[in-house]
DNA sequence: AGACATAACTTATATGATAAGTTTAGGAAT
DNA sequence: ATTCCTAAACTTATCATATAAGTTATGTCT
């Protein structure tokens, strides 16, 4: 009995690898989010390996973010979310110190793409998300004011505004966008930071990121996706300005510079980079 | 010594988790690409986990493709790629058999902000990679008209295809472009096959697709971006209806509609994505 | 110096055991 | 009968240990 079920469809692979993509053959195939997979134990006797082969495999799994594991259930196939996604556009970006730009770069597109359809399809209740989303950042602006810089209202309004873009691709109906903007917020939320900081610099009033939200709400209301598109791009364009002003105006290099050919030829690209995007 | 370092800094977690997370934080902070993990057994005793632990949580970190792992060699922090990203579109484009349509309606934003850049910003050598693999089109569509119908070779001008698009992007010195584009490579794998029957169902030759290839390098030699945009819109419009096309002439539906809330409201939303992406 | 065998290192997998969660079933109390 | 609680059954988390099978380094022999 020394040939395992688990060698049978897989040529010089790994039991674990093997048994991973017999895993998610089998989740594509017939199941659903929420669904739980077997007992370990089950899918040991079954593919004929040892429970230690079915855990790491299904750990794989877990990090393709395809299940989700918690102690004493059996795993169960998630839901699709950003979130695993955002870790791997975080390594994208660590890699490279270019990468924030190239995100925020491509942000705009796909921005852009979420608004125009978001005018196009938005259902009453996904205009009430956003809608909602756009009264938060006004609760947290408002309170902002009073209590001047205070952290955790900072990181509230900063919520609100992700929540809102996100809200907006919800209301596109497209679930690819949805994850991507999802996903992209996980490394953006440093550039919102700086953003933030920047315009502080700038000396620029957060009533104006209101402003420029709520116009991009009334455009998707308006069922006008050109405006709404020009609407985002103008936001978006300001808020690069921001990001690159925080970057201008940031601490110190402080000269430790990491091992690897990181770190290089960014001074004249930043400018042309962020600029280029108004097309 | 029963209290682990792995359980120093991380909360209700389990040690696999935690340790995944520290040597996430290890690997972006203090390593590069092509740089070897240390030893299961070293990472063990450092840790204070049994190796088991430690093997689980470096599937964890393999299955979001940060880390490539072969027997016999200690595990390698990998070049950020799309690969694993592309399983993870493939989920949600299996989760929802509207999927392949969104994920058409992102790839024509994407490729059109990725060609802008190119025709901005494209080297030397990267002209020649998107020109080499123009080259390998025309090399398998004359192949094509001689031994008709060759999967093997309808397999390779696909391949061009792909890589025309990837070279690209690569072309637009943007990473998270050149990621998002190869990985939606994964799964829109068979809509391209779809879209080739769906040329051949429409009797269209594939020197039109060749065409529409070489007028988009012929904008981007030119320097000319809005021009280039414009020949990949078209290029991915006369693209997105060969796909509908292959659909709506499908085998059959077959009846056998899977478990789950799948495969419903499909037929009338069909037509209206697609042709939504003519703005 | 170069080819080859061998030792040292390393990962892949299996077995068995224990601890600690979750669910289920049964019974006690009301 | 219904509710609440407890205990058993199930399940995952982690460990220790052992063996097999790859890769790399270390020689020795020619």
């Amino acid at each position: 009995m020394s040939e395992s079920v688990a060698e049978k469809s897989s040529g010089g692979q790994t039991a674990v690898v093997s048994v991973a993509s017999q895993l998610t053959d089998l989740i594509y195939a017939e199941m659903t989010p929420g669904l739980s997979l077997p007992s370990e134990a089950e899918m040991a006797s079954r593919y004929g390996v040892s429970r230690v082969t079915i855990r790491e495999a299904i750990k794989m799994l877990a990090g393709r973010g395809l299940v989700e594991i918690s102690r004493g259930r059996r795993a169960v196939v998630s839901e699709p979310s950003g979130k695993a996604l955002g870790e791997f556009l975080g390594w994208i970006v660590q890699y490279d110190p270019k990468g924030m730009f190239d995100l925020v770069e491509v942000r705009m597109s796909l921005e852009i793409k979420s608004v125009s359809l978001a005018a196009k399809r938005a259902t009453r209740p996904a205009l009430a998300g956003i809608e909602n989303m756009l009264q938060g950042m006004r609760d947290a602006g408002q309170k902002l004011e009073r209590e001047n810089g205070d952290l955790a209202t900072e990181r509230l309004f900063h919520q609100c505004d992700v929540g809102f873009h996100e809200a907006i691709a919800l209301a596109s109906g497209n679930r690819v966008i949805t994850s991507l903007i999802e996903a992209m917020s996980v490394p953006l939320e440093r550039s919102f930071f700086m953003s933030r900081r920047g315009k502080t610099l700038r000396g620029l009033p957060l009533e104006s990121t209101i402003a420029a939200h709520q116009r991009i709400l009334d455009c998707i209301k308006k069922r006008d996706s050109t405006a709404a598109e020009n609407a985002m791009r103008l936001h978006l364009e300001e808020s690069g300005r921001d990001m690159r002003a925080a970057f201008e105006n940031r601490p110190a290099p402080s000269g430790g510079g990491k091992p690897g050919s990181r770190s290089a030829f960014l001074p004249q690209t930043l400018g042309v980079d962020v600029d280029d995007q108004c097309r």
